[in-house]
DNA sequence: CTGAAAGCGCTTACAG
DNA sequence: CTGAAAGCGCTTACAG
């Protein structure tokens, strides 16, 4: 067991004043370099502040200007690959802009109302960052009638409400990536596996395949429809359910790159070939997807460009007020070797 | 572009004594639920404190009360697939004990003196998780004069210094992992790639590595021996360096599962099969392991178990000033393929 | 069980 | 350019 000493004494703006021969109010001028202070009395100023050792209590500083220097993060669960390149580019800028990061990560929580409210506000952050669907559509509201400055990432703002957002160009994306299988590869039976009901880049992911093979006269099978969940597990068990039922397919849209993971799993417990037997596409080039058993053809998503670009208008918002309305990154179809290219090549 | 209309006016505890019809400090008493107060007064400050949808303000607690509820955790870099286990962990302790959680991602700073103190330390929390060699033992020596809570996880604490530390069985395990390979798939020469230099489990486990190979009277050949820095590009390049030189080996202890994926692309390029040609054993079990081209035969490793542990024993450091000296976590042998065992089991 | 008052460590008009 | 003073929204002895 460790049982630690008493506290050490930390030294405050008022033994910075004495021990400068100022004010309170003078030290206060030079930390902030809001106003201009003497070059001389600013020297003397710094000496001490270097001297004591002294850094000032965030608590005290944002009590008294009413500003928290926080931003806060709010996501459902920490996990995959897609999780850690979006908190490096929002925890890069949030360094840069002198802003601290708070970071919830909450399990769902249906049926409770506001469950997240006393978390993250106006009473302990600046504005908050929400990931795809954490809050609901009356969370938002909340924070939105206060006038609380929130960014949304990965989703669009609901009806009526005026919020900056980031999302991907996931729609176009998805269906060149289709078009590639059906023009290059000559699929006519491509397996879809779904995303999270509720998510927008699985919903505009869906309607790209759609669309896709309705240009090239394909009709919809729903045979081939299965949930992914945008998990390898989930999609593992998708596959399995499709080989069970007999189904025959000639391509699998794994929907992201996680779950292409679980495709070429449960392809292989069947002693399925990837692409010789069956093509496999995902989307979000992670770092994940050069890796896999068969290189992955997918979708590039500037995920960590993302993240800090969301934290980047968080912090305008909470700055000066204003925002975009809506920033929409694109994204570029990336061919490996999973969809059938570069059969002997590199 | 979003303009966003004046900020709503927080109510305060003012308002709800108001509202309550009594004084302040009872208001703060009901809130704090820490000395007794009549029902019936309780009663109508919390239908106060719900009409008017009050959040106490963190700042002004934090400065009034000496004490932040938050701790914070600093990390060399957000990537791989052992992060999102680890933040997950902390992050839900965190919760449970009603803190905050603040994060620092630093970059590397080389030369610099304590660059770290104004980020993280007694001005904006109550203490510190510590991630592997993001400190200088000069840095952590500078809380650690001040009596500042520091836990460090995946690092034991440097001479002289009685931190709390939470940390993994590395040796034991690599050294059962190597014995595996000799004992049962007869291997004798057995690549090494080290993981980062500073890293404490990257020394373990050559420890253990060595030791195995000792045992067995089979000499260290230092060909055999290469920087993996725990990441799948610098396996990538270090298995490149071994077939480029021409040297034989039976084997490889990747020292991660990360540099394992690298490990396979590597020696897929050069067409040797895994584990017919070369047998590649991993360490973590991270959730990549069983995806990943030959399910990995690796060590696991309880990574959000310590990760919760880390800020349990913080979060009573700060609470009580007493936590364990040292939290060493079992790990476990995980026999899967890329060892060469259950060739054409499931 | 409850209230009045001091105090936490800063910022920021207001004077000068 | 600088200082005195009020105030940010809470907590916590101190009395009662």
């Amino acid at each position: 067991m460790i049982d630690q000493e008493k506290k050490h004494q930390r030294s405050t703006i008022m033994d910075i004043a004495r021990e400068a021969g100022v004010s309170i109010s003078t030290v206060s001028r030079v930390l902030n370099a809001n106003v201009p202070v003497s070059a001389d009395t600013a020297e003397r100023v710094w000496r001490a502040i270097e001297q004591l050792d002294f850094i000032p209590n965030s608590a005290a500083k944002r009590l008294a200007s009413q500003r928290a220097n926080i931003i806060g993060l709010i996501l459902p669960e920490i996990g995959g690959v897609f999780f850690p390149p979006m908190l490096r580019g929002v925890e890069r800028c949030a360094r840069e802009q002198g802003f601290d990061l708070l970071i919830y990560s909450s399990p769902p929580t249906e049926g409770i109302d506001h469950p997240h409210k006393k978390l993250l506000g106006e009473h302990n952050t600046d504005g908050l960052l929400v990931f795809t669907t954490i809050l609901s559509e009356r969370e938002l509201a909340w924070y939105y009638r206060r006038g609380f400055p929130v960014v949304l990432l990965h989703r669009s703002p609901p009806q009526g409400m005026e919020m900056p957002s980031v999302v991907f160009e996931n729609r176009q994306a998805a269906e060149s990536l289709i078009d590639h299988l059906i023009e290059a590869h000559g699929c006519r039976r491509i397996a879809f596996l779904r995303g999270p009901v509720e998510n927008e880049d699985s919903y505009w992911r869906e309607a790209g395949y759609r669309s896709a093979l309705e240009r090239h006269s394909i009709p919809l099978d729903l045979d081939l429809y299965e949930r992914g969940n945008f998990d390898a597990q989930m999609a593992f068990q998708a596959v399995h359910r499709l080989l069970d039922k007999g189904i025959h397919f000639d391509a699998i849209f794994a929907g992201d790159d996680d779950s292409s993971a679980g495709v070429f799993l449960a392809l292989k417990q069947h002693s399925l070939r990837v692409p010789e037997d069956v093509r496999v596409v995902g989307f979000d080039d992670t770092y994940i997807a050069p890796l896999l058993p068969v290189p992955l053809t997918t979708v590039h998503v500037p995920i960590e460009e993302a993240g800090y670009e969301a934290a980047r208008q968080l912090v305008n918002l909470i700055k000066t007020g204003t925002a975009q309305q809506q920033v929409v990154f694109p994204t570029q179809l990336v061919i490996r070797r999973s969809c059938g290219c570069c059969q002997k090549g590199s």
